[in-house]
DNA sequence: TTTGTTTGTTACCAATCGGTAACATACTTT
DNA sequence: AAAGTATGTTACCGATTGGTAACAAACAAA
């Protein structure tokens, strides 16, 4: 028999990222953790406090969903900078099923790391605004609008279509649907960013 | 003691209509239900058979949330007439608590009732794009992407709003925020829809 | 009135949930 | 080597879940 704290830990964070990737935040109990990783609940209390407690260390352990993976790509042209920002965004969303188990956890459950998430995303998007606004000349709502538009429409379409393949005739569930959506997101910034 | 089914099945689904304005549909359990509603849970497998099929029932019962309510205003003007009826759609939503709760419900659950439901949306909302496509000019893809933009966002926003105060330096928790979002809209659809 | 059916209540069941006490085993320190 | 501490397991607890059997009371039909 082997002790050792910290792998047990990390079996324990692995467990919740399975749990978390297939069946959402909704199901990580201590019960399932316990069952998933082949450790004792006992010590998920004893390393982590609650589960509370775990889901935050995991949320922060996995913040690279903020950071490292979404690259800003650079560009001169203001209006192809704004369309590869929301190419990168839908991407990363299709591609990350946690990320869409986490926006879908937002919508039912509010708790203190699910705030600070908030908050920075909050900021890393008004940095992005404010630079488009400035470089675009649109005024900071306008911008602010068309970004929500995106960004609430992304989350949403990703979390539906495990459920829901087609949503106003588009595909949700295959690239065609996406590409056709990104042509009409491309088509406004055409027409709004002059 | 009285005795009468049509009075007992009213009162169960009335319990249903509570508890899912203020917890939602995750939180229609059989004893939630009979404690709600002060009759024994026997009685509501014995005249609904089971909480899935009472949920349908309930559901079918509301289906005002796409008949009578959402009544389409008239215009001679497309432009007008599409910003009214996202205008519509939005109040429709914002106001209607259950509303909100049932779209929460969709993206964590699917079944024949939720299926039916939303093979009706995309049926109304073709028969929209379709009309709109045709008196702007407009590609039927392209009118189609702009109400997707429209119609996600709202739902996804409404339902955030119960834990989330601001996004993007709005606040969706005010007609403020909502009426600035508006602007917006109306703003696209000015440049789009020539 | 008697019989049968519908409506309703009480009481219980197994399964699962989060949570903890008590104990055993390994490792560290003195 | 002995004592103390950290790690891990087993077994249990109360509360809540969905679900049903068994019974009582009211109504309808014979």
């Amino acid at each position: 028999m082997n002790k050792n704290r910290n792998q047990t830990e990390q079996r324990i964070l692995e467990a919740v990222g399975k749990i978390v990737e297939s069946e959402g935040f909704e199901a990580v109990g201590v019960n399932a953790v316990a069952s998933v990783s082949g450790v004792s609940k006992v010590l998920i209390y004893r390393y982590f406090g609650s589960i509370e407690q775990l889901l935050a260390k995991y949320i922060e352990d996995n913040d690279y969903w903020l950071n490292s993976e979404f690259q800003i790509p650079q560009h001169n042209n203001v209006k192809e900078f704004s369309k590869s920002v929301f190419r990168a965004y839908i991407d990363m969303v299709r591609k990350t099923p946690a990320l869409q188990k986490l926006y879908r956890w937002e919508l039912t459950t509010n708790n203190p790391a699910i705030e600070k998430l908030r908050e920075r995303r909050e900021q890393i998007a008004l940095g992005i605004i404010n630079a488009v606004s400035q470089q675009s000349g649109q005024s900071l709502e306008r911008v602010a609008g068309i970004s929500t538009l995106v960004t609430a429409t992304v989350p949403y379409l990703c979390v539906l279509s495990e459920n829901c393949k087609v949503y106003n005739s588009f595909d949700i569930s295959s690239d065609s649907g996406w590409d056709k959506l990104l042509e009409t997101i491309d088509f406004m910034l055409d027409k709004i960013l002059d």
